[in-house]
DNA sequence: GTCTATAGCTTGATAGAC
DNA sequence: GTCTATCAAGCTATAGAC
């Protein structure tokens, strides 16, 4: 953060960002994305290949940290139980809370990236192989920590038990307001804190409910 | 289902439902569209107004026999109770056994419209208004069902367990195969039996977690 | 690294004949 | 209702000067 204005590589890559999260990547053209980084078009093909690269590096460009988070977070649950298994509570908490965290306490640096994913994940052409290349590692390995914790959980059970999970983190993710409308104001899509009180909790018991029919 | 060939108004709305629930509004343009109903790019002209028309048009063509017939589900849930009050899975049930039927039996009629919807769920520029729009009268209704069954639950708690649902539920519509390559095979996108078995279970447990705090 | 200029194509939409 | 023909605008991407 020390330099006042970010190199135009990076301007073009947080332009991308917001407006892909807003309008899809079809929604918008490089001369859009541009004109928001205020640089010349040509200069968004001096520093990615294609617009398609663009993309990729949006994405690549914040994954790897988010991994790392989360993986952490498991670890630092895992040592804290180094003869039982910890609860399902605790292995959803260690899977939300990061994201959450990061979207409550630097909400404009993260909030674009995360509506991105929102609409990946729901994407019928790529939330299949995106969201598997870019996360599915890390859910294997939170998987596996949930199986332990649910010791008679039916594999089924698990799988579409996690799929319920991604949905709706990633709607929160999207921040649409629609929460906003339906509850007249009561409750606010943006507001992280009241959904890390209520997701582990909502989702665990989920969990359970499956993994002991 | 008389006539062999559908009319040429419907067959546009059928190419137009695919290929917006595929790529986005802005992942298509009319010409494809009109490729694929196997008709002039101008006929689209003479049968909608613009191509923001069209999308509108392929959105209410179904969203009033949704509605329809998940309310009936609700009511017979509720005249099967006419002294108290119906559990939370059976409210649940009503609210996602209709839509889940009609995409396992008339799959092929079904699918593209629930991507559609998955997607617009998610998206940052109209998840909020269009869901409202189209949804939330019937969703009100479900939700005063559940807060008679939820008698103690905070306002806030039971909006957020419907935010909950209803990534879960959307994430299902958008057949993205991603549970396929995450469990192996174990599970697949498009087995809505497997679903209807597990989804209302696993939601009301989240919502009575939540509600008995 | 940044600019001008432009090639080559596709887009949404319309006019007008039949 | 359906076709041909067309327009103005916007699109991705590149070549080449500085």
């Amino acid at each position: 953060m020390a330099k006042e204005k970010h190199p135009t590589r990076e301007r073009i890559l947080d332009a991308a960002e917001e407006l892909f999260a807003n309008k899809g990547y079809e929604g918008v053209s490089v001369r859009q994305i541009m004109r928001q980084a205020d640089a010349d078009v040509s200069l968004a093909y001096y520093h990615f290949k294609s617009k398609q690269d663009l993309f990729d590096q949006v994405m690549l460009r914040r994954v790897e940290y988010l991994n790392s988070i989360r993986l952490k977070a498991l670890e630092a649950v895992e040592e804290r139980h180094p003869d039982d298994a910890p609860s399902v509570e605790e292995i959803i908490d260690a899977f939300t809370h990061p994201l959450l965290d990061l979207l409550a306490k630097e909400h404009d640096e993260w909030k674009y990236y995360f509506q991105l994913i929102a609409q990946i994940n729901n994407s019928p052409e790529w939330g299949g192989e995106l969201m598997t290349r870019y996360f599915d590692p890390l859910v294997r390995r939170f998987i596996d920590a949930l199986r332990k914790a649910l010791p008679d959980c039916d594999e089924q059970d698990l799988f579409w038990s996690y799929h319920f999970l991604s949905g709706a983190l990633t709607l929160t993710f999207a921040e649409t307001k629609r929460i906003d409308n339906l509850s007249g104001g009561v409750c606010r899509s943006s507001d992280m804190a009241s959904i890390n009180e209520r997701m582990p909790a909502f989702l665990a018991a989920g969990f359970k409910a499956l993994c002991s029919r």
